[in-house]
DNA sequence: AAATTCATGTCGTTT
DNA sequence: AAACGACGTGAATTT
């Protein structure tokens, strides 16, 4: 890595100048210090004076990370765009965005360790066990949903979205299958009603639907009988449809 | 701040100790270096190496972040519990959690930068603009839906889930209002439906839903009429009911 | 621990 | 830019 820079407990005049020259050269910025935040846009915020650390990505993200969760406390997303000044010979980092205008504003009283690094990383992450791929192993294999089942069709549209599988049973009957990856409510049953409300709209008859998950909880089920509806317990990770009871196991 | 600690171009050995240290204290500890990273849980992954910022919080939360995005490549959420030890020479983070089951792996083939540091911080963030205060609003000032609009319950109970805000109109009808902070689509027609619904099985007649939103889309608004279904305007923000036309405008 | 929903959700994709 | 849905969503709240 080249252009490893750090201050540490630098006047806030000093900081400035890294956080400037960071956002110039586009590298990434860490700034440990404390801070005020003011927030405003879609909603709006205010958190007082405590001591966080600042990141400030090159493609304009911010987030500002306190001692605890996953999420940042304030944040602006990618594409924002960063500036910093002096005020009241504080560092002020300010960052904007348009669509939706949106403004954070981080007010350094004090910055206790600041660095700027240039990332050689051009990786992507390889992930498994997504709900694209239940829906290729369905298209490949379609008989992992019943005997007779023809996949026809992925991302089909409809008024009201892409339908996820849509197909035919070996009795003729059009079958719209919804997919998810885990155990989900009754909002996915209504997400597969709206499908199936859309296509017998248009005329189709013996539409079946189809949820397929790795199971839902019993208010869905609830939903999915009401409304004629189905559900097909498959696994995302391994994608082995459900398992047969060995003989060992008894009720 | 106490007990800032930095290493620049560390051994994997040094680097250890300091990370070792820093879960040891639980304090805020950065790596920036280049890692590849595996994830396996919920679902699985895989990150060959590339140079990133790996941030471990006290509360056991991991981050890896790369150049770009809001979101970290990989992660850890608070509650996991992370060790660090030598593999290969190399420096191995390893962070598990349980229910789910997951864990994950970062291997530092070198560390460029690493850093720990004590943060003191107890402020909350103030937020202006939530659906919570939309609900109070409506609350203390029930007119804001219609003359005569009696807000009679909030989260009041039903078989899926909690309605926002229940209540009387000036004709006796019961009223189930669903809230929005921002423009939504059918999904949240189907979610006030699902309310009506259940209201509807108990035996209730003449019970109204409203959605409560700043706007609804366009497929949204054809799923409302076809369900009977209302809508009002309603910003969160400023939390004022939608203006009425000022002599000025015309058609 | 399970269920449900909000979120300044973010992110990808298509219209 | 708007709409729509997935996400290893995370986080809060209640049962």
């Amino acid at each position: 890595m080249t252009n490893l820079q750090t201050l540490r407990n630098p006047s806030n005049r000093e900081a400035l100048e890294l956080v400037e020259d960071a956002i110039q050269s586009s590298r990434m910025l860490t700034i440990v210090g404390s801070c005020e935040v003011d927030y405003d846009g879609r909603a709006s915020g205010y958190l007082a004076e405590g001591e966080r650390l600042t990141l400030l990505k090159p493609d304009g993200t911010v987030l500002i990370h306190q001692n605890q969760d996953s999420d940042p406390v304030n944040w602006q997303p990618s594409g924002s765009r960063a500036s910093a000044s002096l005020y009241e010979d504080k560092l002020k980092l300010e960052s904007t965005r348009s669509s939706p205008d949106e403004t954070l504003e981080v007010l350094f009283h004090e910055v206790h360790h600041a660095s700027a690094y240039s990332l050689q990383d051009g990786v992507e992450l390889s992930l498994y066990g997504q709900e694209s791929q239940m829906q290729e192993r369905i298209m490949n294999e379609p008989e992992v949903i019943e005997d007779g089942f023809r996949a026809l069709e992925k991302e089909r549209e409809s008024e009201c979205g892409r339908i996820d599988v849509f197909g035919r049973d070996d009795d003729g009957n059009h079958v719209v299958l919804e997919l998810k990856r885990r155990r989900v409510g009754p909002e996915a049953v209504d997400q597969l009603q709206r499908y199936v409300d859309d296509y017998r709209d248009k005329g189709y008859e013996n539409v079946r639907g189809i949820l397929v998950s790795p199971s839902v909880t019993d208010s869905a089920m609830e939903r999915l009988e009401a409304r004629g509806l189905e559900h097909l317990e498959l696994e995302p990770e391994s994608m082995t449809p459900q398992r047969t009871k060995s003989l060992d196991e008894f009720d």
